[in-house]
Order: structure tokens, then sequence, then C-alpha cells
DNA sequence: ACCTGAACACCGTTCAAGT
DNA sequence: ACCTGAACACCGTTCAAGT
């Protein structure tokens, strides 16, 4: 006879991990604070006792999980270096396609905000020309990238699972992220 | 003394524009079926004679709308065509900013897929080597561009109205869309 | 400190009813 | 044919109350 379990503790940490889970499996309309709840095995109404703002900012944090990422400054060139943090971003977007329209809407804040401002100092650093302008066009290159292939295995299959990805995906971005560095370089 | 006047009727194409307004100006959060109704003067369940599908065929439509465009084929080399097909999609998404998490979301269907078709032969005619690949890297610099522009826009002026534009994102769009023509050239 | 229950204003959608 | 009213199941959020 199993004991009774005591509960694991509500945390912030746990509920993004649902909310993300929810989100990629059944669409951003049916994350619900009520179905939140359920998933976490508790009322609605406590989630709001570790998010403070509601769902909004559940929201912003998901948004924030997304598109927060980090790369060891490490690479030779400032080439290789945006090629690292331009995978990374890919990945991170990749594994929750269920909120990717939060991340390329809502406006980058806190740790997504800082991961924007280290990006751009180590590519200074690393000698590229214009690092604001070079970064915006990379966080542009990659939301675009990631928005069309999506679209393109929800559109070959609808019910694709988050884990059979596109083929095409890897080499098209390849291919851009070269074009896109060759222009930047000048 | 104004005399009664006769309601103008409902039709698809007023519920979209008036929907497209809501969402442009208060969020797509905020457009409600039954706030659709207010704006048009009815009961929100007179829309569902007009759109079969609910909202989601609202939302549907929405991302059609801001993703249907032509071009008159003209110009002289693919380059031009390209460039010209790039242009008319980014004016047709920053016309209406609250519902581009739906452009870039919904796979294209109905007109917005024979804009894509449409757009792939005239580039095959021009002269462009792959032109399915070129499509989708068009596609997807365009989307990406608007995204981080309206974000940039945004950051700037949480309350900044539609019309008051980043002034770095036409020539941020530009050299990239350059560097993009150049890469697809070879 | 952390969670619940009841309550409130608001959703999307249906269906029978009006004109 | 086109619109309305009432109804239902479901939202987000508050607040007092429980432990």
């Amino acid at each position: 006879m199993p004991a009774k379990r005591p509960p694991i503790p509500l945390s912030r940490e746990r509920i993004i991990d649902a909310a993300l889970d929810i989100a990629d499996a059944q669409g951003l309309r049916r994350l619900t604070m009520r179905r939140l709840g359920d998933a976490l095995q508790v009322e609605a109404m406590a989630i709001y006792h570790h998010v403070p703002g509601g769902k909004e900012a559940l929201l912003d944090a998901l948004a924030q999980h997304v598109t927060t990422v980090n790369v060891e400054t490490a690479p030779s060139s400032w080439q290789d270096l945006a090629r690292a943090w331009c995978h990374a971003s890919r990945t991170a977007l990749l594994a929750h396609p269920g909120v990717l329209a939060l991340a390329m809407t809502k406006p980058p804040r806190g740790s997504a905000a800082a991961a924007i401002r280290e990006q751009t100092e180590q590519l200074r650093e690393a000698g590229l020309g214009d690092p604001p302008a070079g970064v915006r066009a990379m966080r542009a290159y990659v939301f675009g990238s990631v928005a069309v292939e999506l679209q393109h295995t929800e559109w070959a299959d609808p019910k694709a699972q988050p884990a059979a990805r596109d083929p095409d995906g890897d080499t098209a971005f390849e291919q851009g992220l070269s074009a896109l560095l060759k222009g930047l370089a000048g």
C-alpha cells in the first residue's frame, strides 16, 4: 500500500515548466490558469501566490524562458561566436514551439534583455563592426527562420510532435546564416 | 432632427476590418467576440452568421489578411522582383502589428498560400536559382525583421502609435535584404 | 506561509425565437 | 435571411477563510 505522498511544494519554476508543457502540447489558447492548476494538482488560485503578476506575468516569464540563452566565450573569430549564439537561440526557440508567438511579440525583459547585452558585448570584443545592428539582424534571422520552420512542419503534418522536425530546416538555417554573416562582414 | 439611419448590413469584410482595428489598438488578447459585436453595433452572436468557423476562423482570416500580397510582374532582374515582394510583405505586416503573432504562427492557407505560389513562380521565371528555398528565406527574413522592429518600437515607447515607426527599421531592413539577396545569388 | 472556496465579471458558443 | 435573448460551460481574478 503506497504511502500518501506529500505533495511537492509549488514553485515558480514548476509552474513555468508545466505551463510550457501545456502550451507545447495543446497550444497557447488552451493554457489556462485552471488547467495549469490541474496539471500541478492544485487549485488555480494557488498559482497567484508564486507568480505575482497573474497570467500576464506568467506569459512574460514564458517568453523570457525561451529567449534567455548563454554562450561561453571561447571561439576564435566573431563569425564563430555569432554562429554559436544563433544556434543556441534557435535551439531554445525550437524546444518550445507553443510559445514562439510570445517570444517574438514581447519586448525582451530581464534575463532576456541581459542575454542580448551580453551577446552584443562579446561580439564587440570579438571584432564585429556594428554590434547592435549585427545582433538585431541575427535576432531577426533566428526568429524568422524558426517561425517559418515551425509553420512548415505544421503545414506538412498538423499533428506532428515537436520532436518530429523539418529535415530541411537545419540546412536552410545554415545556408541563410552563412549568407547573413557574409553580409555583416561588409 | 437626424433620421434614424438604417444600419449598414454586417459583412465578413466589415467584421475583419473591425477586428484588425481592435487588435491593433488594444492587442489580440482584448479581441473578443462581444467587443467586436459592440464595435459593429450588433450582438456578438450575429458575427457567427458571417464567419462560419467562429473565432478560430476569424483569427485565420486575420492572418490571411496581412500575409496576402501581390506584386505586378514587371521589374527586370529577379533581385528587383524579390525586393518588390519583400517590401510588399513588410508593409502589409507593419500595417497591422496587432496580428503579427497570428501571421507568423498560422501556416499559410487560401489566398496567403496562393500568394506564396505566385511569388515562387514569378521568381522562377525571373531566373532565381532555387525558387522554393529562396522564397522561404525571404519569408523568414521579412517575418523576423518586422517582429524585431515592432519589439524595438514597443520597447522604446510602450504606448507608441502604430504610425510612429522605428526610423532605424527601414535602413536595417534594406541592409539585411541586400545581404540576403547577395547570399541567394550564390 | 501557503492553499482553498465562493464569488464576480467576463468569455465563446448553442439554440430557439423573433422580424 | 438576418439578428437577438437566454442559457451553458468556462475564463481570470479578488478576497475572506482555513491550516
